[in-house]
RNA sequence: GAUUCCGUAGCUCAGCUGGUAGAGCAAUACACUUUUAAUGUAUGGGCCUUGGGUUCGAAUCCCAACGGGAUCACCA
């Protein structure tokens, strides 16, 4: 137990003479409420007469005390509402306590209360709940942070400490509107893809996120253990794999909204765990596949912002389909004037270590080459764009290109100087498939930590046969920030992982 | 991981070149029957992140730890 504030010690003791008054600071039964504050504040204009009977409940955010009358602010889940509060209305009788204790003394900032009344406009013209009835719901005991608007619409005493508001999620959804806005974003954005997906048939699925073997994607994972098997088991780094599975099994198409797991470093675009989209169709291509891509982030953009342009620090993004297409060695000669088509490896770290581009010894010719476009390239990448075609070396789930050699196809779309969204041509051939894996064994064994390992039940399931099939995977929170203008990653997620808290020195 | 800045009341912040703390809001008390960052009067509230050091004296200077922000590198 922490040290207790003063006002948190208020509190309590406020809560003890509640109980011995005999008034219930968390009683059980329900409230009824028949409207919301969003419903009064946009409907009372037009229709008054609908708002003379209004039961509503929220959190008092707000006390303005002037005597015998007061005003306060009352939040529900759709925003916050004037109430007006006449001592003699809501005590018509000689017994004055209701307002007078409950009301003045024992209301606090962030209790929860049910009115009862009829809506109306105040001298000032803001539409108000008129209170006739009072009822006490639920005590707080730890003050909130009081955030205030002023006439001009600047914010005073804003909650604003990004670790505090990321700790405490629950006080930033409470005191910072605009924060609540942005999960519903979120959530709308899902909602909206899933209907996507459902209305052309494909399925949602679900896949184990405890995997022996952490294939499907390039990354360190989080180990934990089986006790009854007494086998060591992965946090899935992806899906991928088991997602083909079930194309191979029959489906059509399946995707899976699920989070992945990756021990790596984190910062404001990387949360330990994050959720990814990622979604199989039998008999398509990669080409295919970027139609569908251009009119999904169309459609999800404006039903979710009701534009297709979304502003993002000093940009504009347009989501109007179609995008611009670039091969990844077009992008490179158009950014840096280098060509890679026909360089060696060893004249590529050439280029590398003249231009300063990080590189060592263990890097292939396909991490090169993605050296060379990370460095040159992606920041430019504002406007949504397309690139193909990447060296096989770096991409060993992918098809090999129908006709270039040395290429795979595979594509990213880059927004905003960001990957969202990386897709492929799935390699259904199971022999071809068992050299790349071999190959990724041997840049293993050069030193790269990335590469992948060899999964032999997946070689297996693919030796079956699996349709020609185009997959593509989305980051959900790296899409979000986008279509919500966010620059950190936890400011989409509700709980964000952070660092542990340092101990309380006080505490005994 | 590297660089850099920051850590003062419940919240947002002042505290200059070292002399053991201030404001607004919140809280407490009183006044006030249409206010809206309500107002007026009064009051209480701080191991100044932690641990060392320099000094007669440290919130202030130095070192370290912990926590955080920003930028860069890697990954989605």
């Amino acid at each position: 137990m922490h040290h207790l504030s003063e006002q948190e010690l208020i509190r309590r003791q406020t809560l003890e003479e509640m109980r011995a008054s005999g008034l219930n600071p968390f009683p059980a039964e329900a409230f009824k409420v028949n409207t919301n504050s969003k419903l009064i504040k946009e409907g009372f204009e037009q229709n008054p007469e609908a708002f003379q009977d209004l039961s509503l409940a929220g959190r008092v955010m707000m006390k303005r005390i002037m005597g015998k009358a007061s005003f306060a602010e009352l939040q529900d889940g759709h925003g916050k509402i004037q109430i007006y509060i006449n001592r003699d209305l809501i005590c018509p009788d000689e017994d004055k306590e209701l307002y007078n204790t409950v009301f003045k003394k024992w209301i606090d900032l962030g209790d929860f209360v049910g009115v009862k009344g009829y809506a109306f406009k105040t001298q000032t013209g803001e539409t108000s709940i008129h209170v006739s009835e009072l009822k006490f719901l639920s005590k707080s005991l730890h003050p909130l942070p009081v955030v205030k608007t002023d006439a001009d619409g600047k914010v005073h005493d804003a909650f604003s400490d990004p670790e505090l508001r990321y700790r405490r999620k629950h006080v930033d959804l409470l005191v910072n509107a605009q924060v609540k806005e942005i999960f519903i974003k979120r959530t709308n954005i899902i909602h909206t893809m899933r209907t996507y997906f459902n209305s052309n048939g494909w399925m949602e699925v679900e896949t184990p996120v405890l995997q022996s073997i952490h294939g499907g994607a390039a990354a360190r994972p989080f180990k934990t253990h089986h006790n009854a098997l007494d086998i060591p088991l992965f946090l899935r780094i992806a899906n991928e794999l088991y997602l083909k599975r079930l194309i191979i099994g029959g489906f059509d198409g399946v995707y899976e909204f699920g989070k992945m797991f990756r021990n790596e470093g984190m910062d404001r675009t990387h949360n330990p765990e994050f959720t990814s989209m990622e979604i199989y169709i039998a008999f398509k291509d990669y080409l295919w596949m970027m139609e569908m891509v251009e009119d999904l982030l169309e459609h999800v953009s404006k039903t979710v912002s009701g534009s297709s342009i979304v502003k993002i620090g000093n940009n504009e993004i347009n989501f109007t389909k179609p995008y611009k297409r670039l091969s990844m060695y077009e992008a490179i000669e158009l950014y840096s004037g280098i060509q890679v088509d026909g360089k060696t490896e060893s004249e590529l770290r050439e280029l590398c270590k003249q231009h300063h581009v990080k590189q060592d010894e263990s890097y292939g010719f396909g991490k090169l080459v993605d050296a060379l476009f990370g460095h040159f390239v992606e920041s430019h990448l504002i406007q949504p764009t397309y690139i193909t075609d990447y060296p096989i070396e770096m991409t060993p789930l992918a098809k090999k290109h129908r006709s270039k050699e040395g290429l795979v196809e595979r594509f990213e779309l880059f927004v905003n100087g960001k990957e969202i969204a990386n897709a492929y041509s799935e390699l259904n051939d199971p022999i071809d498939q068992r050299s790349r894996f071999e190959e990724q064994l041997k840049l293993a064994e050069r030193g790269d930590d990335e590469a992948m390992a060899l999964d032999e039940e997946f070689l297996e399931a693919l030796e079956y046969g699996m349709p020609p099939t185009s997959g593509l995977g989305i980051g959900i929170d790296r899409l979000t920030m986008l279509l919500t203008g966010q620059e950190a990653i936890q400011e989409v997620l509700f709980f964000p992982q952070m660092k542990p808290q340092a101990k309380d020195h006080h505490s005994a």
